[in-house]
DNA sequence: CAACATAATGACAGCGCTGTCAAACATTTA
DNA sequence: TAAATGTTTGACAGCGCTGTCATTATGTTG
């Protein structure tokens, strides 16, 4: 059995292949009983243009690289399902690409990929998206990339993010409202902007509800369960602890919730705890966790339409597209 | 500036692109001065060959596909990372699919997809490894796949497993050594055929331990949280309850652990429960989980790399490698 | 040193598509 | 009805490689 290419639609049809090309491509006049003739032909033969000879022939690949360097595995799924989502359905193929390494060569690496895979752009998270070097290197090999909750917008590139300052200054606000005057706070990995602007809100909200919050109740943590583990012990051990513990994210959380466990401290009647994600683990914990939960999926999914609607038209102007987060209350407050 | 090919490196090193082509392709006959010269020159322009061009060429994409269904984003990053590392060595590139969808469009929505997309062949994960349907479709086209963790193998196909029922077994000895006897079981989803292996390895130590269990200790679950949350209430509100649950995954473990928790039963000192999986919920609990790991990443990347062997070598015997898990005992038990 | 075997190299077609440009056809206008 | 315009179609080159097969260089033998 002979492979199905477009000549064999075009001879079926009695047409020219580049008119079967033009009824592929939607390039327009072409007469409407022609197309629906090719068209049938198409669906008679099951006939799937490809992709080698389009991707040789139009010197792009329609393929697009997610870059991460993350450790939560919630949310690489989270962006890869949103990612798929708006790759499938503008026929574009993501291929991921996890960089565990911290290397100084991840620059060259990246840039590398991009040009031995031949992918028309890249889709970055954090904390990628905080290193100016990469971004620079991107933008200075015209390779179009779209960023997911970058520290910072730039006109240079399109970029979708949570206000994640607002949502931390909600978050406090509502440990505030419940009585809480104590509150201590865990911060994440220093790379990670989005987790400043947490604290940020947090710092906000004090000041607003004119708290004063000793040195003390802050605490350096780098995301992982084990640097909450720690850090909260710390803030509990202290002499005047505090009776709310907001982390920057879950596993920090989870953490603090072993913690006080450990030192036989009652959540929430003792101690108060908030996270920020909304990752699994938030619910599979006694007492589950209240946090954050952002629309990652979505926020990911918006980010490649964005970088594709730029690789089609590379004239098209930047945009960033903020998303609204919601706070989820649950057992731990 | 010009984009550098083939040609380019061909007349810098003053030979032939098939001499190029030869160098690239490692294919010998290729004198070892002249080889030099080439790679020297290609090490100098930086030059990448073009997978659309050598697809085309090839009629071989070297992509493969990564197809699961699995609602656990840890067990799939694990198996992402491990197949992308056997890509990278074998300059394969890889595509995730996820399949959130049960229709019964399945099979025909895979084989598309590998028409589609010019897959050369495909990794499974469970449950997608039992789907009959899916195995006999792809048998049928000729499409080259290897089955992480399937049910059971067949010379068909390679595939890599972990002996779950012997594991099963281990862990359930370990129970009854630490002087449990009435021990119950949560199963998980019916499809998993792994699932039911470690429930018969649970049986074959009863068995071999002379003890009675009664059908009241065994309760179906689905792998999720709340499942295992239902299946240990009804556990544990039996007249005569368990002293101990051995719950067919980490999830349904946790929910077990929150079903104890808000009993008021004491863990481990009034119930011992173990899991399976190590995910990352079983060390972000408290306490913490007693569980199984499984080389999962290395299990994803030795089937990969027998589902290469397979492509590049159609006419190699099928291979079932087993891998070996691990107790981890935590303070669960 | 001729006659042969073998290793190294190159010319060229072709993989399946898209882009360019010219040709054919249809429609409007004078 | 012829010319002018616009619309639809097709011929053909070329994208950058690999495979086939012919050719040339090198080594070996009697």
């Amino acid at each position: 059995m002979q492979r199905v290419t477009i000549q064999t639609v075009a001879d079926k049809a009695k047409v020219s292949i580049k008119t079967v090309s033009r009824v592929l491509n939607k390039e327009g006049s072409v007469r409407e009983t022609t197309r629906d003739k090719v068209l049938a032909i198409i669906a008679e033969l099951g006939y799937e243009p490809s992709p080698a000879a389009r991707a040789l022939a139009r010197n792009s690949s329609k393929i697009i690289g997610l870059i991460y360097d993350n450790p939560s595995a919630a949310y690489i799924t989270d962006v890869q399902n949103g990612a798929l989502n708006a790759c499938d359905k503008n026929e574009y193929s993501l291929v991921i690409h996890p960089c565990l390494q911290e290397g100084e060569s991840l620059t060259e690496d990246l840039i590398n990929l991009v040009q031995r895979s031949r992918l028309d752009g890249l889709i970055l998270t954090p904390p990628i998206t905080d290193n100016k070097l990469i971004i620079q290197a991107l933008l200075d090999k015209k390779i179009p990339f779209a960023c997911i909750a970058p520290e910072q917008t730039s006109s240079n590139y399109s970029s979708v993010s949570c206000n994640d300052s607002v949502i931390g200054k909600e978050i406090t606000n509502y440990l505030i409202d419940s009585g809480h005057e104590k509150i201590g706070f865990i911060i994440g990995h220093a790379d990670h902007g989005a987790a400043t602007q947490r604290f940020t809100g947090y710092q906000e909200a004090l000041l607003a509800a004119n708290i004063n919050i000793s040195e003390d109740f802050i605490v350096q943590g780098d995301f992982s369960f084990e640097s909450g583990l720690k850090a909260a012990e710390r803030l509990l051990n202290l002499s005047d602890r505090p009776t709310a513990i907001f982390a920057a994210n879950d596993y920090m959380a989870a953490g603090t919730l072993r913690a006080a466990f450990s030192l036989g401290i009652k959540v929430p009647s003792e101690l108060a705890i908030v996270g920020f994600d909304d990752a699994p683990v938030s619910r599979q914990i006694s007492p589950s966790l209240s946090t954050v939960k952002q629309p990652v999926s979505k926020m990911a999914e918006t980010a490649t339409n964005l970088l594709i609607a730029k690789i089609k038209d590379p004239k098209k102007s930047n945009e960033h597209h903020v998303f609204n987060a919601e706070l989820i209350i649950r057992e731990s407050t």
